[in-house]
DNA sequence: ATTACTACTCACCGAGTAA
DNA sequence: TTTACTCGGTGAGTAGTAA
């Protein structure tokens, strides 16, 4: 009713007939909102003179960000994936540890990675498939180098959340020890120790895809 | 958590962390989400898969416009003013029965005016600083023109709609006839029987602004 | 593990009414 | 006319528990 941008005269009543309330519930919404300090509120004895305050404003621009992100995004801003962590043939922190990876690691991911991954098997249908949707979306890219002796190929990776709690990153792959039900992750954390999680314990992954 | 681009996976007990409720409660939403059709679900043993219908996008969509045009927008909407009915020399009426004027109102406002105005006297020192408002925001323009005899100045108007019912607009102003704390209306009806108002009755008007 | 029913509590809503 | 209190009924949230 324009109390976003300047001050308005309303009646509880005619506010009730606004929002379908009574009159009663319309004003002590309006108490609530002026406790909550949403609202400035001056009673008069033709209506309240109502303006919402910076902290109001700023709670509907709060909602409008989240809505605004979930509805005008063209893909899903994060993925969450349940696995069985097993132990893997320490191939993966063969790859970490080499420095062209590793640079890259610590300038795009903003860590140094512990020289290690963690190894997740998908074992549901719905986690498969949900692993293979993250190709579609935008990762953070990082690119092939050469050593003496060999190339190392390009990479894509994910931000990640570990049982939410540790932070890490999805490594989609070092092409392709495992088939597609297989995920490893790296961390600037041992993670093993870091969330006491054992082989065969269940993890939560959020992998969070690139705007 | 990406249910509005795909479908995911939930427990009702971990949407209940997520949400701040006992997991009794979060699926209860969801039986009510799915009743109202805003949500597809799908129960399986180890969770709900749920995505949003096109129905339930629909519903995020309509909160998130609307909260677009009051964040976003650099004015209000509306202002809503109230006022007493009176009579007066009938000045209006001649200049709204000007072919240039008329022409201009049923092109720029949709309608073609009856040929009168309704006076409005603002009482409060709110109702006439706010309707000094609307001088800064943008309203349709009426151009000036000449006939034989004399010029027709230009002249501001807004859409407007009078005791919530009658469509019509706030004319401003046939200058100078009245101080500012007089309006004057103009509407495709004759709103003094339309709405069955007489000198000295109030009525409120809700003065649209243009975006 | 899950989901979700039943029963209970408590908070919200609104009628009546005072100021 | 206003706003907003008290108070009683109803609906929403949750514990316990079945499936």
């Amino acid at each position: 009713m324009g109390a976003y941008h300047r001050t308005i005269k309303v009646s509880t009543q005619y506010l009730a007939e606004r929002i379908g309330s009574s009159q009663q519930t319309a004003s002590r919404h309006l108490i609530e909102l002026d406790q909550l300090n949403w609202i400035k509120r001056l009673i008069t004895n033709e209506g309240c003179l109502i303006a919402l305050t910076d902290s109001g404003k700023a709670q509907l621009k709060n909602l409008y960000s989240k809505l605004k992100i979930v509805v005008e995004a063209a893909h899903p801003l994060s993925v969450t994936l349940e696995g069985i962590v097993f132990s893997g043939l320490g191939e993966g922190a063969y790859y970490v540890r080499q420095d062209g990876y590793r640079k890259q690691f610590i300038e795009k991911l903003g860590f140094d990675p512990y020289p290690g991954t963690l190894n997740i098997r998908l074992t549901t249908d719905y986690d498969i498939a949900a692993s293979k949707e993250l190709e579609n979306y935008p990762a953070i890219e990082i690119e092939e180098f050469k050593d003496e002796s060999r190339t190392f190929g390009h990479v894509r990776c994910y931000p990640a959340l570990i049982n939410n709690k540790a932070r890490g990153a999805l490594i989609a792959a070092f092409r392709t020890h495992y088939d597609s039900s297989v995920l490893e992750i790296i961390s600037p954390h041992f993670l093993r120790s870091q969330l006491k999680i054992k082989d065969g314990q269940k993890v939560r992954l959020e992998i969070f895809t690139m705007p």
